[in-house]
DNA sequence: CAGTGGTCTAGACCACTGA
DNA sequence: CAGTGGTCTAGACCACTGA
């Protein structure tokens, strides 16, 4: 009922386009026509129209019209909340065990560091997330000291420093790299797995304005996590 | 100089929202306040702010006013495209051999062919793609016939029939999974790897409408290839 | 209850581009 | 060169919600 025409032209398109009464390649109506149809102005329908195109449904081209777009196959999206938060998602219960805390000068020959932090401090975390008690990834980070300064002193024993980050130091913008590993000893060891099992590892990279807030890499035993990518045409 | 004024306050407040100089929590100016700095009506500046809202980088709450969004980890932008066209993108020459080919009806015993095509016909395609000669993924599909009856007289031994799907049966909706495994023998012996190195494993199930088109798993040699997700706050 | 954003109108002028 | 979308205005009324 008190739906905004422009929400209601957007998903009633929508509908059509996802249904496939409208198929790829198809021409929409004409902005005017389309006043017409749900008797609103212009500026109603071009709002519902420019919603469709920035989610990618479809084309506008001048002179020509609007069409629906043929879908590309890139530009899925993602979750990849943080990991207590998903677990607690999933209706597990989860923790974190901080097993190595170091905190020292970037070493000016490991790459990766000096990147992070440059001649500063960094902070080097080693820990393990479980669900229900059980090992489900172990995360290996360094956080740059500069850019979290109270790091120094937060109780990082039972908080997952990621969750920690995310509640003081938000960050801008983030880079994700997903690949493949097989277990070594120490890392079977402590996700108890055998060694050779497979594994899904995480590297995530983040930063805020400028400035790198932090890295971190995170190993799941293959057999109890994957991630799951979603195409969302709708928007939100 | 002739960029719209939409644009232009959107990439403003956006610039310092990235930057850091607005952090989350900030409170921006009100509408009626960025109305007299940009010297521009309200409609306008409310197509930025809505811009900005919908990319997620602002909170608009009423009688409140607008506020810097603290960034969510989640909703990443993965690019999983056509993989041909990623290794053309990436600088290889992709290539593609067809293994098997086998049209049949779906097994009814088989919960994922009978959820693709339920009683209808399934084509079973196992497959190499390779880049400059190299094999990099081992592909298996099977296609609903029925959603795609025009493949049962396609020439598939050269173009990969993801690619081939894509010119001709446009796919409105797709979930991805992604995991990690080991190669055993057979697989290990196609992308010429050690049994037992680990691969990337890319599951994805595409629809048109309410119709299944297509299950495709992908696994990848590890050392070879991984996923990169950028975050991308800016939208298009 | 007052301040803020959400929506909408009825026009206008313009830029682009395909017929 | 005419049809289409892109942008913009100067108003208006309303819904929501925090002070």
């Amino acid at each position: 009922m008190s739906a905004p025409i422009h929400q209601r032209i957007r998903l009633d398109i929508e509908a059509r386009i996802l249904s496939g009464t409208l198929a790829p390649g198809d021409r929409l109506p004409i902005e005017s026509e389309l006043c017409l149809s749900y008797g609103c102005s212009r500026m109603t329908v071009s709002k519902a129209l420019s919603a469709l195109s920035a989610a990618g449904l479809i084309e506008r081209r001048k002179k020509a019209g609007s069409f629906v777009a043929r879908p590309r196959v890139h530009s899925m999206v993602l979750d990849v909340p943080d990991l207590p938060a998903e677990i607690r998602a999933r209706g597990g219960v989860p923790g974190f065990r901080l097993l190595s805390r170091e905190l020292r000068p970037a070493r000016p020959d490991d790459r990766e560091e000096s990147d992070l932090a440059g001649a500063g401090e960094v902070l080097v975390l080693h820990g393990v997330h479980s669900c229900d008690g059980w090992p489900i990834a172990y995360e290996e980070r360094a956080v740059n000291v500069a850019a979290a300064a109270p790091i120094r002193d937060a109780d990082l024993s039972e908080t997952a420093p990621g969750t920690w980050l995310l509640d003081h130091v938000p960050w801008t913008a983030a880079e994700t790299r997903i690949s493949a590993a097989i277990a070594s000893g120490p890392l079977a060891a402590t996700l108890q797995l055998r060694i050779g099992a497979p594994c899904l590892v995480i590297e995530r990279r983040t930063w805020r304005g400028a400035e790198r807030i932090t890295n971190v890499r995170q190993h799941f035993d293959a057999e109890a996590y994957d991630l799951v990518a979603r195409f969302a045409p709708s928007g939100r």
